[in-house]
DNA sequence: GTACCTTTGTGAAGGTTTTCACAAGCGAAG
DNA sequence: CTTCGCTTGTGAAAACCTTCACAAAGGTAC
């Protein structure tokens, strides 16, 4: 919907996700109001970080006093695009896929799995939590009837990127995926790579001294650093 | 073990383990050399880039030939720590351990699960492909005896930074954690987080607009973009 | 040995993101 | 109504990352 003035970064609009669920936890909490100090140790950022996320979107603040809570979290969740239920597609009854149905904070977030497609015939036909598994050929035709705009991607790499190509035709524009191959999408169409082996290898860089003794200063205890970051 | 004279970045580290893999493909096809910009194509990435990732960690090239592919890729793996193989160990025997066990990246990666834990006295004792769940209360002497430094933390969100302690406590230093909390370690421990409803967040923001019109610009098919990016 | 083609390695330029620092603004108290 | 304390919003600076462009150098053909 709304569009705004400058690009927004990728860092912003994931920081923008965890500010959200701070602000749904400190409404919960009581509190009525927060600054961004208080927002920012909450999600291991700065103060000035925090602002300079927030003045991306528009003005909110009120000097003196900070963030009203329950304002700015319905203004979050409107600019992230979760002030509404997403119907998403989950591609690929496999062990993956099924540990992805089954996660219970997709749907707590709003992202609710309405559809299952597998090619394996053996799946077909069955039900998860009464939702039927549809054979991949029906691919299409399920996608365009339920109006699904997201997938979750989780089918071998090696027919990842037909499955991929399929789905954009038949309407979704944003993938996430677990295959761990790049994806070719057009433009327009928007992809997340969750590459579980690629997390752990940057881990065992760090581990072998890649990263020099460790890891960023210490510092002092709150706003603390994290041992890595995307 | 090594260390390099200026800090490596995470991006570059990312693009490294993918340059580790085209290289393996490239030895299974067959390939004596590589040129960067043929590299760079596989990965998505550009050549310059490519040659300067690669020169943080040192000089591998043949001006006029490119690089060997069996040497880089011997150097590449050991540079990234996977060289030789990393006992890993699983905390959390839920649904998202259960897929993480049976991932199959991971050991074809050099990462092996040799040890299991659960809080759940219904799981404790079970066997999963020969290895024993056992108690967190035994922990410590579990991480210590096999020699683990890397662990999945699969739990609930809400006990993850105790049992973050706990693994540190007993000599773990990387952690791949899929709780949605950020988790607070002491310098000289790795942790990376993989979020997924946070993933889905991003796709949504740029879905209902936020992205302005959608993806990058077209520009030309080779070097091409992607959809999103870390 | 020389000429030519190819591709690396890398300073410099360009771009993006983060941090700094401070003026401006609001609310509360007296 | 004025002062004081606090916190935002934001230009400017700094840090970081990517792309550019070209000299340097290996290989090959003759």
């Amino acid at each position: 919907m709304s569009t705004f003035p400058r690009k927004i970064s990728d860092s912003t609009v994931r920081r923008s996700s965890l500010y959200l669920r701070v602000l749904e936890a400190l409404e919960l909490e009581g509190s009525d109001t927060v600054s961004s100090r208080v927002l920012a140790e909450r999600v291991g950022a700065t103060a000035a970080q925090v602002r300079k996320d927030l003045s991306l979107f528009g003005t909110f603040g009120t000097r003196g006093l900070g963030y009203e809570v329950t304002a700015l979290r319905e203004r979050l969740a409107e600019i992230l695009g979760l002030s509404h239920e997403w119907p998403v597609a989950l591609v690929g009854a496999g062990r993956i896929g099924s540990a992805l149905f089954e996660y219970p904070n997709f749907r707590e977030r709003g992202f609710q799995i309405v559809a299952i497609l597998d090619s394996d015939p053996r799946k077909v036909g069955q039900s998860w939590d009464g939702i039927e598994i549809h054979s991949t050929r029906e691919l299409e035709r399920t996608i365009e009837r339920l109006g699904v705009e997201i997938a979750l991607l989780a089918v071998p790499a090696s027919v990842a990127q037909g499955v991929a190509d399929h789905l954009v035709e038949s309407g979704v524009r944003g993938i996430l995926n677990f295959a761990p191959t790049r994806l070719r999408v057009p433009p327009g169409v928007a992809v997340n790579e969750v590459d579980l082996a690629l997390e752990l290898e940057t881990l065992s860089f760090v581990l072998e001294g890649g990263g020099r003794d460790g890891n960023p200063a210490p510092e002092d205890v709150a706003a603390g650093p994290e041992g890595e970051s995307r």
